[in-house]
DNA sequence: TATTCGCAAGTTTTT
DNA sequence: CTTGCGAATA
């Protein structure tokens, strides 16, 4: 059990069983489970693993958790060493970037080429690869540099001053801490004898300083990780902490796990190809006993809606022709912003799904005030929070007012709530507004913590003081009755808090809970859904059937990556990652136009697919004509039925292309010289077409004849638009259409659509 | 001072 | 298309 110990571990070749059957084993030795931490990269993955080590070893008390709640933890005992005090607020990305423009702002500094956010992101870098405000010397060339020079030590100032930590301080604080104090750092290298950490191949030079300092004295340090999922580049993770294991601990003992126990052959195969483009790479062959499995899939649609609306229908349709369940299902992206057209098509369908991100629900403004107050009650010195609080609900005290204080905050180098306590002695406030303060200061006082207090009974008074709910309540918008109820669940969730840390409560606790909860923590396994995440988010999870959407160029790589061929090499580890959670079935999709920021754009096949062994993939259309079929399909006279390719799917047949017609979107046959599979496999006759895509059957209550050119009709889904032409006869009959505020046109077939002629 | 409206900007991935 | 910010108005 001792000795360093680097587990090379494939995907799905059962890493976690490996390393809780070792925890397990270490325990079993003897070994006291205060010795023992394990360090994960989510609060997910370090859930799954304390749940499968309470199989395996009921009762273990085993501390596991992510890498930043282990430092705020530890944060939390030291604090006074890097001039902060245990009662430390920890600030989010919202607050930080707050945080940051009031630094902006007081020095007065132009920002030509530099958003905040962007000096933001440099700052974030620097802390991550732990080059103090100090060290930092403004890069060469970059406009950035010298912005980020300057403001970089008044940030870190400003957040000392309100006993604040931003995300990437938890990491550099205790890394600094470490370094400067070398008795501190024997005991904790003692007291945290074994350390577990996961996805190694994620950390960046924060973390692994942190390790890497406790495991001197007892280097005892297991990690597991793999360097073809390495895919937090960007956020300063370091390959190289893994590839230079062995230069660490010379002892090292190497394990390699490249058997999957996951997917099948063909979707291995396929991930293995792909991720042999990368040049940067350690060999490694994976394989597998399992069988062989459908080729994967590869389907190009016309457009990002199509390609939504094709995968609800399939997934409809094996779920009501009881083949699967909807919590089979999932469906990663690139991006956030794909999610919509599939949450849509989804809805359409009714069909159940879950989107990984709980992270929202603590970013709401309601909720985020009312944590604002905790945080300030927690620490008074949080300036954000004041800002945040002080005038909501409203208090007439507004910008001139804040100023103000902000002014003798900043001359007597006291926080903001200290200033309003001196309110009455400031000259330039306005009798009426120092009275309006004062009430406020009484406001707090009224609301202050009182020992060992439930936060559910705190943020009860703060909601009774504050007259929040009913500030809420009042509108009649049902955006803010939604409100309302987000803060009936907070009382919610801080009950569940309460009755769950009986021993370790409190109202830190919670705040510090509230901070660190990820998107993908939040994602329920036990429910029924269909699951939506990013490709970032999936790591380490695993599906029966996978898809994977917008496996286009530009975005998949991302275009912002498109610059370095190493940052392309991880977007290709990204799809690896994302084809290898994959267990029985893998479909890649791809739009000819897809829809971003608000705009129509052709799109082209992502250069990874043809990277894939193409006589093993399912392909249906046509790859690498992207925009070839952009924009003159409305000169097809007869436009023929898209081969929609769900339609092999149904059992009943040839009326489903005019249901798929009716909803408008144009189709265009695939080009030709597609290898066109068509399995013929008859599913359910359960489902009709009209269900499927949760509509009525067609009703064609108005002769194809009542229609003409320059006519004016309405569409319940798509407004009043103009027909711009007619074509065909029968029911081939078809109107393309101009709607109002639509830059595309629509093309129906008049006998089935719900056209209809409008009133001026 | 508060609210509302309009415009502009920026949009990868996350603890 | 969204979100955030700033200006104009009540």
């Amino acid at each position: 059990m001792a000795g360093p110990l680097l587990i090379l571990a494939g995907p799905g070749s059962g890493k976690t069983r490996v390393v809780t059957h070792r925890v397990a084993h270490m325990r079993a030795q003897g070994i006291a489970d205060e010795r023992i931490v394990a360090l994960t990269f989510t609060n997910k993955a370090a859930d799954e693993m304390r749940a499968r080590l309470e199989r395996l070893a009921p009762g273990s008390r085993v501390w596991m958790g992510t890498f930043h709640r282990f430092c705020a933890r530890l944060l939390r005992q030291y604090a006074s060493l890097v001039g902060l005090r245990e009662n430390y607020s920890i600030y989010d990305a919202e607050d930080s970037l707050k945080l940051l423009r009031e630094a902006l702002d007081e020095l007065d500094l132009e920002l030509i080429h530099a958003t905040p956010s962007r000096v933001a992101a440099a700052i974030s870098w620097a802390k991550n690869n732990l080059i103090g405000p100090e060290d930092y010397e403004a890069a060469v060339g970059s406009p950035i540099g010298s912005v980020v020079a300057k403001v970089y030590p008044v940030y870190e100032q400003r957040l000392v001053a309100a006993n604040a930590v931003d995300f990437d301080d938890l990491l550099a604080h205790v890394a600094r801490l470490l370094r400067d104090n070398a008795e501190l750092r024997a005991m904790l290298d003692e007291r945290f004898e074994y350390i577990l950490v996961d996805e190694y191949q994620d950390t960046n030079l924060a973390q692994y300083a942190i390790v890497r300092a406790l495991s001197i004295d007892h280097p005892n340090l297991a990690a597991t990780g793999d360097p073809d999922q390495s895919i937090y580049g960007w956020r300063g993770a370091t390959i190289r902490n893994i590839l230079e294991f062995e230069q660490d601990f010379p002892s090292v003992t190497v394990v390699r796990l490249e058997k999957n126990y996951r997917s099948t052959k063909c979707i291995l195969r396929a991930a293995d190809r792909l991720i042999a483009h990368n040049a940067e790479r350690k060999e490694k062959t994976l394989y597998t006993d399992n069988p062989e499995g459908r080729p994967v899939r590869v389907v190009v649609y016309p457009t990002g809606r199509d390609e939504a609306d094709g995968i609800a229908a399939r997934i409809a349709n094996e779920v009501a022709a009881g083949l699967r369940r909807p919590r089979d299902y999932a469906i990663f992206y690139r991006t956030n912003a794909l999610s919509r057209a599939l949450e849509r098509a989804l809805k359409s369908v009714r069909m159940p799904y879950q989107i990984a991100r709980g992270l929202e629900f603590y970013q709401r403004k309601e909720i985020k005030d009312i944590l604002a107050y905790l945080h300030l009650l927690c620490n008074p010195a949080s300036d954000i929070a004041f800002l945040r609080v002080i005038n909501t609900p409203p208090r007439r005290i507004g910008k001139t007012a804040v100023a103000h204080l902000k002014r003798h905050a900043a001359h007597h180098r006291i926080p903001l709530l200290s200033a309003a306590r001196e309110a009455g002695l400031i000259e330039s406030l306005a009798k009426r507004t120092a009275v309006e303060i004062a009430r406020f200061i009484a406001l707090y006082d009224a609301m202050r913590l009182a020992g060992d207090e439930k936060v559910e009974e705190v943020i009860e008074r703060v909601f009774h003081h504050t007259k929040y709910r009913e500030w809420v309540a009042a509108s009649d918008s049902e955006e803010d009755q939604q409100r309302v109820e987000n803060l009936d669940e907070l009382l919610t969730d801080a009950r569940e808090f309460d009755e769950a840390h009986v021993e370790d409560g409190g109202l830190e606790a919670f705040l510090e809970q509230a901070s660190l909860v990820s998107d993908v923590d939040d994602w329920n396994t036990e429910t029924d859904r269909v699951t939506m995440m990013t490709l970032h988010a999936a790591k380490g999870l695993e599906f029966p059937v996978v898809f994977i959407v917008a496996v286009e160029d530009n975005l998949l790589p991302h275009e912002r990556s498109q610059e370095h061929p190493h940052q392309v090499e991880e977007e290709r580890r990204l799809l690896f990652v994302g084809m290898t959670r994959a267990k029985e079935e893998l479909h890649l999709s791809v739009a000819q136009l897809r829809t971003l920021r608000g705009n129509q754009n052709p799109a082209a096949a992502s250069p990874f697919l043809f990277e894939l062994p193409t006589d093993e993939l399912e392909l249906v259309g046509t790859l690498g004509a992207g925009a070839t079929c952009v924009g003159d399909w409305s000169e097809a006279d007869d436009l023929p039925a898209y081969d929609y390719d769900d339609v092999d799917m149904l059992d009943t047949e040839n009326d489903f292309d005019e249901y798929f017609q009716d909803d408008a979107t144009p189709r265009r046959k695939p080009r030709s010289g597609t290898r066109q599979t068509r399995p013929a496999r008859a599913i359910s006759p359960l489902v009709t077409a009209a269900e499927l895509v949760g509509r009525q059957g067609p009703t064609p209550a108005c002769s194809p004849d009542s229609f003409h050119p320059g006519m004016v009709v309405a569409h319940p889904q798509y407004g009043v638009g103009k027909i711009v032409a007619l074509s065909g006869t029968g029911v081939k009959r078809s109107a393309t259409v101009q709607f109002a505020g639509e830059r595309t046109l629509r093309r129906f077939r008049l006998a089935f659509s719900p056209l209809r002629p409008a009133r001026e």
